[in-house]
DNA sequence: TGTACATCAGTGAACGCGCGTTCACTGATGTAC
DNA sequence: TGTACATCAGTGAACGCGCGTTCACTGATGTAC
């Protein structure tokens, strides 16, 4: 499963003045933009530095190679999501009752797919990240994490006890909202609004049998 | 979304002779192993022609180019799905209860385990179907089959109404289903069958609240 | 059963091209005095 | 405020390599008589 393609993923010299910033910034736009127009199977470095508007050479400066371009977009929209779910959970802990906030779950998707959606090529991005091996850690690791936020979340709000169970409950449902996201992105015969509803009707209905059975 | 990148994906000569079947199936296999060892994103049709112990000439004989060996790959395991779980409801159908039924749907999940983990190169196939545009419709269309198979197995046997609803549940069960088995394959810190197991009860809690709300 | 012939299957060699990567360099920006 | 200097940022040119693709070809298999 896990084949060792060792590949350098951490970024080279960080970009300083102004102008360097927005040469980095450019160098993601540029790849994001291509990973919707020829595929990650055929990005390469020299397309990246030439949609940014710069020579192969500057692109090297910061990046070592395109994997790490690739690892920098996915993980800034990693942050983004988990960003944007660690909001909803804050907001919920002002509420009281658990029912009410089981019933906000479909605000949490619909959040997490507008904050993907806004990313240009951001399902790409996410699918790179499944694709690609040496990138496959951002995602897992992502998830994981939040998985234990929202694993936390309810042991507080719900007082439930800290088992396994509800670890792997806390995990599912985190895999299964992304999963309806992405849905809701891929899907061209579907509007995505109720693909998001029904996988918020869905995870509603898993987690209310879940807290009625720990 | 769905940038035209037109790529010819039909196969070209069919193989006749039994050496030529032979060499078809090693390129086949080739591809998959390749897909493992080094990714969607660097494998080429000179890596698979020589992989499988031919010459280039020899693969371009079958295939018009690498696109097309991955669709015949991903076409080939996307039936072996398909028919994993058109034997699970034809099986059910031998039964009465649909509460049984529902209660078998952890077997329609390991089943379509064990034929993806059967395959080589079994998770790295559907990620690049996935992450691949002018593959993407593989995937989909299969999954829309299956969900139309479920659905019409749901409103015979449940005696329920065949509606817009029920279709876009019977779609969403599907592809979370097949997210739930993606889960189980790529996640190493989870043993598959609790994630299967567990995802079963999610379908379950979800399905049933359908069947009492429609 | 033997052989001539048609068709199927695979080869060797060649091509132009874009790939990743590195070099010594020029130019831009910031700062010490 | 002006200028010399250090550091940061980006360039032009070059390299060897593997890529996809095609050609005219040899060899293997099947079949008609």
């Amino acid at each position: 499963m896990s084949s060792v393609r060792s590949v350098e993923l951490l970024e080279k010299n960080k970009p300083q003045q102004a102008r360097a910033k927005r040469t980095y910034e450019a160098i993601l736009a540029s790849a994001a933009r291509l990973l919707v127009e020829i595929g990650v199977e055929r990005i390469s470095t020299n397309l990246i530095a030439e949609g940014a508007g710069i020579t192969v050479p500057a692109l090297y400066r910061y990046f070592p190679n395109k994997y790490a371009v690739l690892h920098a977009l996915g993980a800034a929209l990693m942050d983004k999501q988990n960003s944007a779910g660690e909001a909803w959970l804050a907001e919920q802990a002002d509420g009281h009752d658990p029912g009410v906030i089981i019933d906000r779950l479909d605000d949490l998707l619909r959040r997490t797919y507008e904050v993907t959606l806004a990313q240009e090529g951001g399902v790409e991005i996410i699918q790179a990240l499944r694709a690609v091996a040496p990138l496959r850690e951002v995602r897992l690791t992502s998830h994981q994490l939040f998985a234990r936020q929202l694993q936390y979340s309810m042991i507080e709000r719900f007082g439930l006890p800290d088992t396994e169970a509800l670890a792997l409950t806390a995990r599912l449902a985190v895999d299964m909202g992304y999963a309806v996201v992405e849905m809701a992105l891929e899907t061209d015969d579907l509007p995505p609004e109720q693909v998001l509803a029904e996988g918020a009707n869905m995870l509603r209905a898993y987690v209310l049998a879940r807290i009625s059975s720990l």
